[in-house]
DNA sequence: ATCTATTGATAAGG
DNA sequence: TCCTTATCAATAGAT
């Protein structure tokens, strides 16, 4: 890392590892959170120093939730959770905790708003916040739009690369019946088809 | 990190998210035992994939193993240490966040529920729909802002406007104590008054 | 998967 | 434990 690398082995001086072990392990539980924020996963790290010292993190929820959550897993093998919309956990608990008490009362005040049909009893201030959280909502509704959107761009492109290869497949054919003598323009690069493709022999198959 | 530092929030891009997380996976895995070997720290670590896919890492023995030591120092440590005592108000406090947050996601699918789209998976026309309802609430949300606003406004001018007659009411008392003779400026459409401004004989009121 | 310009982590020293 | 600095390691974006 610095001022020289050190070898993969115990580190035999006392201080010098402890003061590695400081180091390295806000690095470790720093990197797990970034992963968990970054990447929406759910992630769980307990250390226990030489001395039996515990240091945990849990990303989301309790580490007993999360052991819980790991116990089914191995137990029954693998199991698919529906994706959830997950907010930014990067702030202090405290911090968060009041944010959320303070979303939670404007969402209140927001279903009043909705079944009362109007503004009747919101300040100005309460209307701001509420607008931000709309505006939030309305930025992850898109967001999750464009995910949709990717992924079935990514499924067409799939497609189109079977029916290139399919394309290509059934001129050779062509080329070969016709004895190497033909004017048949090729198809490459050109997403204009004229659908259905028909391909023969089974070779290729679009898949969902 | 590298080619542009990135923000510390959830990777919109599917790709981008899928591809960063294998990367940190890895690297986080490789941190964790390079700790546990430097410092002969005992490490546990497990994350799930957004996915629910399980990755692990257990420095010493088995996962099970390292759980039930992690059980035991829980149940048996966690009332005389001043830093344990801090962990269980952490603890303390992401129950309490967890619990908000599902409280917000009660009322964020009664919200959904509102506007008639299903709050769980929902398909891109009906995100669209979801959209559409967020930007009709806002868009009124705005302007019972711009109603509140111009309430207040037309309540400065109405003061406005009896501050300037009462102005004008003492200037002619001035006037009339000093003959006509006198180079007070009026003070016409300006509102940079010298508060207070006394108002005798109870002729103006200014009312909320 | 591989490459590389950058950012991030951290060993050593105080 | 915290700060600084020189250096090494991780990785974002592109291929």
């Amino acid at each position: 890392m610095a001022r020289g690398k050190i070898q993969m082995r115990r580190i035999e001086n006392p201080v010098h590892r402890q003061v590695t072990f400081c180091k390295r392990r806000a690095g470790l539980l720093k990197k797990a959170k970034e992963l968990s924020v970054l990447c929406d996963a759910e992630i769980g790290v307990f250390i226990f120093s030489p001395h039996g010292k515990l240091y945990e993190l849990a990303t989301k929820g309790t580490m007993q939730g999360m052991i819980e959550k790991y116990m089914d897993t191995m137990n029954s093998g693998s199991q698919s959770e529906p994706e959830q919309i997950v907010e930014a956990r990067t702030m202090d608990a405290k911090k968060e905790i009041g944010m959320l008490k303070q979303e939670i009362e404007v969402l209140r005040k927001g279903l009043g708003y909705m079944f009362g049909g109007g503004a009747g009893s919101m300040t100005l201030d309460e209307l701001d916040v509420l607008e931000k959280h709309l505006e939030f909502w309305i930025y992850h509704i898109r967001s999750t739009k464009m995910d949709i959107m990717s992924q079935e761009i990514q499924l067409l492109r799939n497609k189109e690369g079977l029916l290139q290869a399919a394309n290509q497949y059934l001129q050779k054919k062509v080329e070969d019946s016709n004895g190497g003598t033909n004017n048949i323009v090729p198809m490459t690069n050109n997403t204009n088809y004229d659908y259905p493709l028909t391909i023969q022999e089974e070779l290729f198959q679009v898949c969902n």
